[in-house]
RNA sequence: GUGCCAGUAGCUCAGCUGGAUAGAGCAACGGACUUCUAAUCCGUUGGUCGGGUGUUCGAAUCAUCUCUGGCACGCCA
């Protein structure tokens, strides 16, 4: 058992269903139903530790008022063997469940088992997941929304490999079709330009303008002269996309390493195009009978699969979509590459993809909720109060690289994954970067190096913490004790409910509340120049907030410094 | 026009599989450093949960209508 919390459930459910059963015997009251029994933590500390609602759930079944059945119930509880002291009735009909200390000790314990590994639980039971993000077009530097797509999957990656899934992290990249075609036509086009002329050549109305292009065709240029002006459009822009394309992606690469995500598949949409995987998958659709032919082009059958309109799988020009490659990959995914689930991240501007392609999975005998979207809203950039577009250095669209270099890594990713995916997502430039109280990231990063300062200060007197077992915890008795120890409790609680929401923000959340209440316990109380006993355990104490703290850092990929 | 997401304190956001008196941070105001890091803490102020109706013992949470903002509706991805 690494969840203190689940076993505090588990008890209150097996007490609570085998006092139903009793009054059931006794005839106090009818056989009933039971729901599944909700055990929550009231807000109000007065309503006890924990508290249930079933006594209001079973009120029409045991036809008598919620408070009435409760009242039967309530003593019919047999609460030996639990952590469980007393269990009262109040307002309409909860019962509170008041608990002996010795959950929070043992939560001590707990932590100073598991050290590193504090906070993993087994909900996947090594399922194998695959979470694919960022995927940006490699046409480019990566943008905002590559930003937080890449800090959020990277977390929700961390969460489930904590809650006991077998999870690979993948970068699909968008090596073929139509944008690495118009890619081709920019770098061809700043190629031309560059020896007749910017006005002798048009650029591409749908041209990539940035820089980069003009700057990658000046690299080639320097490096191979000419020589691709004698050779057909053709091979000229194929040449200039196999000289670019790598250095582009080389980049991508090293500006998510920067950010701290590292892959383990880099999967090529050209090799499913190459391998014939994508035609193939075409023809499968089509021999199951779940495409129509019209306008010379090959189209997916919405009404067939539930949805509002037909989508092109294959131009009549013969070149097939995104879409197909798309369903291509995911078929890769589950049936070639045997994955239990798939979890994609997309910009909320991709929702209306969503439907789609899990409905294209259906044909494939893959069941639609093995696919999950998770949607992010993009991001707005502020600086001075006003929305912030450029880059401070370089004058240009701002880049991953450029607000790393501006806030920092820790910032970036602590603000990335302060907000849930769903809502709308304001960057405070100045914010980031402030070294104060205003400044969240701080604040942890402050309560991780005071809690190592005391602990280096104590081991240059000598004083190190006893095996925990060696400690009286019960000397721990203050408030702002039990409440760090409520909190440290917590985590492994945390770690379940991100990984079932895919919300890995809540544990940003939830460190913030650790250091809060750290803070609050280390104005309270001392551990240094206490009565050794009392020193003693105070030490676990702070030794367990450091590890909960350091723990949830690392997973969200955040420094945890041990001076400041 | 149709669909998706959002609307909660001055600001940024939690809470949303219905639960007890709606929370946090920042901002504002007032306090706390002889003592393990004051990048901290303690306290005060701050709300028609966008609005209406419904469902029920109970609604920020569910349903429905409506207003506002963002996005999507392509042989783009």
């Amino acid at each position: 058992m690494n969840n203190i919390f689940e076993k505090i459930r588990e008890q209150i459910r097996t007490v609570t269903r085998e006092a139903f059963a009793s009054c059931e015997q006794n005839g106090l009251l009818p056989a009933i139903e039971l729901p599944d029994i909700v055990v929550e933590v009231p807000r109000e500390r007065g309503f006890g530790d924990f508290s249930t609602n079933v006594a209001m759930q079973v009120s029409k079944q045991a036809k008598l008022p919620p408070r009435k059945t409760a009242e039967i119930l309530v003593p019919e509880l047999n609460l030996s063997g639990t952590y469980i002291d007393r269990a009262e009735i109040a307002g309409p009909g909860f019962i509170n469940f008041y608990l002996s200390k010795n959950w929070l000790f043992d939560a001590l314990h707990l932590i100073q088992e598991r050290q590193e590994r504090y906070g993993e639980v087994d909900l996947g039971k090594g399922k194998k997941v695959n979470v694919e993000f960022v995927s940006a077009n490699p046409t480019g530097p990566l943008h905002m929304g590559n930003a937080r797509g890449g800090a959020l999957g990277d977390c929700i990656a961390a969460v489930l490999e904590k809650a006991g899934y077998d999870v690979t992290r993948e970068f699909y990249i968008n090596d073929a079709g139509n944008q690495i075609e118009r890619f081709g036509l920019s770098l061809e086009a700043r190629y031309l330009q560059h020896f007749m002329g910017e006005d002798q050549v048009p650029f591409p109305e749908d041209g990539y303008h940035g820089e980069d292009i003009i700057e990658h065709v000046k690299n080639y240029i320097e490096i191979h002269g000419d020589a691709l002006l004698s050779k057909t459009p053709d091979e000229r822009r194929q040449t200039l996309v196999d000289y670019a394309l790598p250095i582009n992606i080389q980049r991508i690469r090293e500006a998510l390493a920067s950010y701290g995500i590292e892959y383990d598949v880099w999967f090529s949409e050209k090799s499913l195009h190459d391998s014939g995987a994508v035609a193939e998958t075409v023809e499968f659709l089509r021999q199951s009978g779940y495409t129509v032919e019209k306008d010379g082009a090959i189209w997916l059958n919405g009404e067939k699969l539930g949805l509002e309109k037909d989508e092109v799988l294959v131009r009549n020009n013969g070149v097939p979509t995104y879409m197909a490659a798309d369903i291509a990959y995911h078929r890769n995914k589950f049936i070639t590459r045997g994955f239990d689930w798939a979890i994609n991240l997309w910009g909320a501007d991709h929702h209306g993809h969503v439907a789609r392609m899990k409905a294209a999975m259906v044909p494939f005998g893959i069941e639609k909720d093995k696919l999950e979207v998770v949607l992010f809203q993009l991001v707005r950039l502020y600086r001075n109060g006003e929305i912030a577009r450029m880059s401070k250095r370089t004058g240009k669209a701002i880049s991953l690289g450029d607000l790393i270099e501006e806030v920092g890594r820790d910032a970036v990713r602590f603000f990335f994954n302060l907000k849930t995916s769903g809502s709308h997502l304001d960057f405070d430039l100045d914010l980031a970067v402030k070294q104060s109280n205003e400044n969240p990231v701080f604040y942890v990063q402050y309560a991780h190096a005071r809690i190592c300062s005391i602990l280096r200060k104590l081991a240059e007197e000598g004083v190190t913490p006893r095996p925990v077992d060696k400690v009286n915890l019960a000397l721990l008795q203050e408030k702002e004790e039990e409440e760090l120890i409520r909190k440290l409790a917590e985590y492994p609680e945390e770690v379940t409910l991100a990984a079932k929401t895919l919300e890995p923000s809540r544990l940003t959340r939830y460190v913030l509340e650790v250091a809060s209440t750290f803070h609050s316990f280390y104005n309270a109380c001392r551990v240094r120049g206490e009565e050794e006993e009392l020193m003693m355990a105070r030490l676990i104490l702070v030794d367990c907030t450091r590890i909960v703290i350091r723990n949830v850092l690392e997973l969200i990929s955040i420094q945890a410094p041990e001076k400041m």
